[in-house]
RNA sequence: GGCCCCAUCGUCUAGCGGCCCAGGACGCUGGCCUCUCACGCCGGAAACACGGGUUCGAAACCCGUUGGGGCCA
């Protein structure tokens, strides 16, 4: 089985992402998707979604919605699962669990599984007693031979067994595909587990239950899954089962090295987009984590990304999460992007910010966030710019007055009233007209650059930094130039 | 604790025995552009964890050490 055979057999690839809905999609899980959905789509083979919904404790409904849409933002589109069905369905364990208990009580009549009785208390303190003993904490086999009295006894008591799957001595060796050869000493794996005592499945028995049953060819998952793995093939093979082709990707670490999580700011799929980052960019940037172009290319839109993956090129390494390259690919985006589109996507946060968009109109906004679209790094960088544009007076801090500023006093008084009567004039301040306008005061005062710039600038939005002048004054128009420029001057 | 995985600039990575006193990108930094902050453009500093082998030759292969991560939980 080498990976040569994988790629050949790619008209029947199937590969599937299982989140399962105990909070929202999580950065490292949407990597996780993006390479099963680019690896699909590569070799024209389908990508399925499948809920892992069986920790009914932890599980809500809301998680699950939140989770498909963000994957729906994302654009990582599902062939099947539990909104549009498919072949395999259903795609929800939670709904699968007499599948789950049909295939253990096979294995339960075959003798490769066993009732196990122990209670959870007994088991840990079996546990601890390994533990500091220095030994590893295996379940020590107790159940398994229990005679027929013994168990009719305990189950007259009403005590609900667990099934147990028999782990036979052996080594487990698989190829891996980002890995190579894994291999695992089956002596070092207990009797583990498949049917809790509630009837319900375990985690390894329903995942590789389903990835044979839902004809899961490839299955590319977090390295979290990597002990696990043996196990499935264990049960795999007691079943009669094939076991698909795995592929480990490394984990998706914070800036401490630690497993990213809340702790490091942004962990969320939906916090990057309510923060303002472009599903392109996202998408773009957790493409990089872990995986590189042949031609070493990064900024690429998902069809180029498809074009070039290859999972051969996917590193075994973990990657840190690093904000600031997100931030940049996200500004390029932005940069790049229509501005209708991207007026359209900035007007929530400009509501969110206190303007009344419905207000003001289109075309005008298209010009606001085409001035400032250079200077944000994430949508609700708009905030940062939205008072230049919205408010109708500035008031200047009095340390960048530009009457008194520092350096800017001289002459400033002066390039004010000749600005005002010079726009007074005018009807529609385009932005030629004001470059005309600016020009006009340097030719009367014999001022220049800041002298000259400065006044303006701050008199019309109270800072020193900020988008071209020509395109502010063209966006607040005659009468709130006159206006803020009165307030200052007054 | 046992087992498994991983190890190139601060970060993401290229590199699959000679093309590498190590290339690209973000970040940092110097300059140019410029009314400002940005954008853009040009330049710079910055890495093969350590120790043994293998080889004519190792970032690359093998072994060990150290460090990090994961699973058992």
């Amino acid at each position: 089985m080498s990976n040569q055979t994988c790629s050949e057999r790619s008209e029947s690839i199937r590969v599937r992402f299982a989140p399962s809905p105990t909070g929202h999609l999580h950065i490292g899980n949407v990597r996780t998707a993006l390479f099963n959905y680019l690896f699909a789509k590569k070799h024209n083979g389908n990508f399925i979604l499948r809920i892992e919904d069986t920790d009914f404790d932890r599980v809500k409904r809301e998680y699950e919605e939140s989770i498909l849409e963000d994957l729906k933002w994302l654009g990582l589109i599902w062939d099947e699962g539990p909104d549009c069905g498919g072949n395999y369905r259903p795609y929800r364990q939670s709904e699968r669990l007499n599948i789950y208990k049909e295939l253990a009580d096979k294995l339960l009549k075959e003798g490769k599984a066993y009732k196990c009785f122990c209670s959870p208390e007994e088991l840990e303190k079996k546990r601890k007693e390994s533990l500091s003993k220095g030994l590893p904490p295996r379940y020590d086999g107790k159940c398994c031979n229990l005679s027929r009295e013994e168990i009719v006894s305990y189950e007259q008591k009403g005590i609900k067994p667990s099934t147990r799957f028999k782990v036979e001595n052996g080594l487990i060796e698989f190829e891996d595909i980002v890995r190579g050869k894994i291999t695992f000493n089956c002596s070092d794996i207990g009797d583990f587990v498949i049917l809790r005592s509630d009837g319900i499945s375990a985690y390894n028995f329903a995942a590789s239950v389903d990835d044979v049953l839902m004809k899961i060819t490839h299955v590319i998952r977090g390295e979290d899954h990597l002990s696990n793995t043996p196990r499935q093939i264990l049960l795999n093979q007691a079943m009669g089962f094939d076991s698909p082709h795995f592929a480990h990707l490394s984990m998706i670490l914070g800036p401490d090295k630690s497993r990213l999580s809340k702790r490091h700011g942004a962990e969320s799929v939906t916090e990057l987009r309510e923060e303002g980052y472009l599903p392109e960019a996202v998408i773009n940037y957790l493409s990089l984590l872990g995986w590189s172009s042949e031609d070493g290319r990064e900024i690429m839109p998902l069809n180029d990304i498809i074009k070039n993956f290859s999972i051969e090129r996917v590193s075994k390494s973990p990657a840190v999460f690093d904000i600031k390259k997100l931030k940049w690919i996200n500004s390029h985006y932005i940069k790049n992007k229509d501005i209708a589109e991207l007026t359209e996507l900035s007007i929530p946060f400009l509501k969110k910010a206190g303007v009344r968009t419905e207000t003001v109109e289109r075309q005008w906004l298209y010009k606001v966030i085409d001035a400032i679209k250079d200077n944000i790094e994430t949508l609700s960088d708009i905030n940062k710019y939205a008072g230049i544009f919205f408010d109708e007076i500035i008031t200047p801090s009095s340390q960048s007055s530009p009457i008194r500023g520092e350096g800017q006093g001289e002459g400033a008084a002066e390039v004010l009233k000749l600005f005002k009567e010079m726009i007074e004039r005018e009807n529609d301040i385009t932005e030629d007209i004001a470059d005309k306008i600016i020009l006009g005061i340097k030719e009367k005062t014999n001022l220049k650059g800041k002298k000259l710039m400065m006044p303006i600038r701050i008199a019309l939005t109270g800072k020193t930094e900020g988008p071209e002048l020509k395109k502010i004054m063209n966006i607040l128009g005659k009468e709130r130039i006159i206006k803020r420029v009165n307030n200052v001057i007054s």
